[in-house]
DNA sequence: CCAAAAGTGTTCATTCTACACCCATGG
DNA sequence: CCATGGGTGTAGAATGAACACTTTTGG
């Protein structure tokens, strides 16, 4: 947002009527707008989500995904990644939306739509911060997720479907991993958010096979057992491959 | 809509402020919310897409897609069935949202943001028939597509995108068809909407070896060669079949 | 008989799956 | 020398692509 009090009025709006009906337009332009984020995280083997105490009425005190209205001047996705800096400081996240929420009586205090939006982030990178609209904020197993504010819970295992999709068809998974990671650190990020095992050598040779590592020619340290080789998400290479007709599948 | 005039008033948000901005909370609630069908048809192996003349400011006379405001107290999917009802008499289509459009300028009287949904439809059952934002209807060939109002266009190009995608991992190409259908006809379909040749016989034998259309014994007539044989898409099975882990996938 | 599309069978290559086995390190 | 995970090879099954061939109708 640049001047969040220049709020813009509509000022075309009083010329039109929406002639089928005979009423006033203005009558049409009650929506309010807001955007709510899930935020994944992975830390120790297990999918977690970045979950709020409401600092603010309505739901004052529950839990609930961090979200806002959104600025009548401003753009949807800037407010999503407003949202995600007022929280976590980072710029860039990985966004992506997922669907709208638009039920009548969704939101107490009048017609409010959602946009659902979820967001991958490296937890190692995570400064957590209260905001004006949280109290407090918490990583959360996105196996235990307590009961949520307004349709909270729905939007959140949209967005973990989505994930859960997407993560197989683009190789999104890696922005959940610090930047050096081992293979045997990447499949079990796959296999905690797929919930389900994978055979080593397989899996292995898939990855390796779709050449967007890089072999980084250094390995784990002060492991107790034969140290692993790192490697790194090569984004340029996956460009280029996809560029050519490649396309990542698991 | 019930009571089209019965436009609710958001009644409890005279209480609350955003509080961190002091901003009264009204200003805040000055969306306008819109839907917009991409509607899908099949003819003479090509894909079509529904198009309309607007018959109202803005953009009057002009091609766009077929949508409308959505009232403060309806449902956004009702909304957009709504639509489609005026639209083709047709309840019950398939009907699936795509995304959100919600770039500020994109609507000339006011920030409007609307949702994009598709909708496929067998054009035999298709009953044109104008409507009170609509001057005139037309199906058009979707590689033939003029300039449309608002943003339309991309709107238009997404939703084909999405079903271009979903018609290969859910059986839905069969809401474009005729009820009895030939497996060359079928062959046909999925060769227009991926803009890509099957192999005869490799089609054939995926298609029925996923045991979701029941034969129908029973032939084409008049036609100046061996008449094929008509199926038809079994629903219950398939359902039993989803049920079972089975996923469609061509 | 011919043209045209329906309908089927086979071969070969590629990919997937399961599983066995060896390797390097710390304790 | 043992426990622990890292790392690789191979055999057999399943799937997919290419293509040739037979069948049935109308003209």
């Amino acid at each position: 947002m640049g001047d969040e009090n220049e709020i813009i009025a509509n000022q075309n709006k009083g010329e039109y009527y929406v002639p089928y009906y005979q009423i006033p337009i203005d009558k049409f332009f009650q929506f309010g707008l807001s955007v709510d984020c899930v935020v994944f995280g992975y830390q120790h083997g297990s999918l977690k989500v970045l979950l709020i105490k409401r600092g603010a009425e309505p739901f004052k005190g529950q839990w609930a995904l961090p979200g806002d209205l959104v600025y009548p001047n401003e753009d949807i996705e800037v407010a999503a990644r407003r949202i995600l800096y007022d929280l976590t400081a980072i710029d860039n996240l990985y966004l992506e939306q997922t669907r709208v929420y638009g039920q009548v009586d969704r939101h107490p205090i009048g017609r409010v739509i959602t946009i659902g939006y979820y967001a991958l982030i490296n937890i190692e990178n995570y400064n957590p911060k209260a905001s004006a609209w949280a109290d407090s904020v918490f990583w959360i197993d996105v196996n235990k997720v307590p009961d949520l504010a307004f349709d909270h819970n729905q939007i959140l295992s949209q967005a973990l479907k989505t994930l859960r999709y997407r993560v197989r068809q683009r190789p999104v998974g890696f922005e959940l991993l610090p930047e050096k990671f081992t293979l045997g650190h990447l499949q079990e990020l796959y296999e905690a958010l797929l919930n389900e095992p994978f055979d080593k050598a397989n899996f292995r040779k898939k990855i390796l096979s779709m050449n967007m590592l890089s072999n980084l020619k250094e390995n784990q340290k002060d492991v107790p057992h034969r140290p692993a080789r790192l490697y790194s998400f090569d984004k340029n290479r996956y460009d280029q491959l996809k560029s050519k007709g490649f396309s990542f599948e698991l």
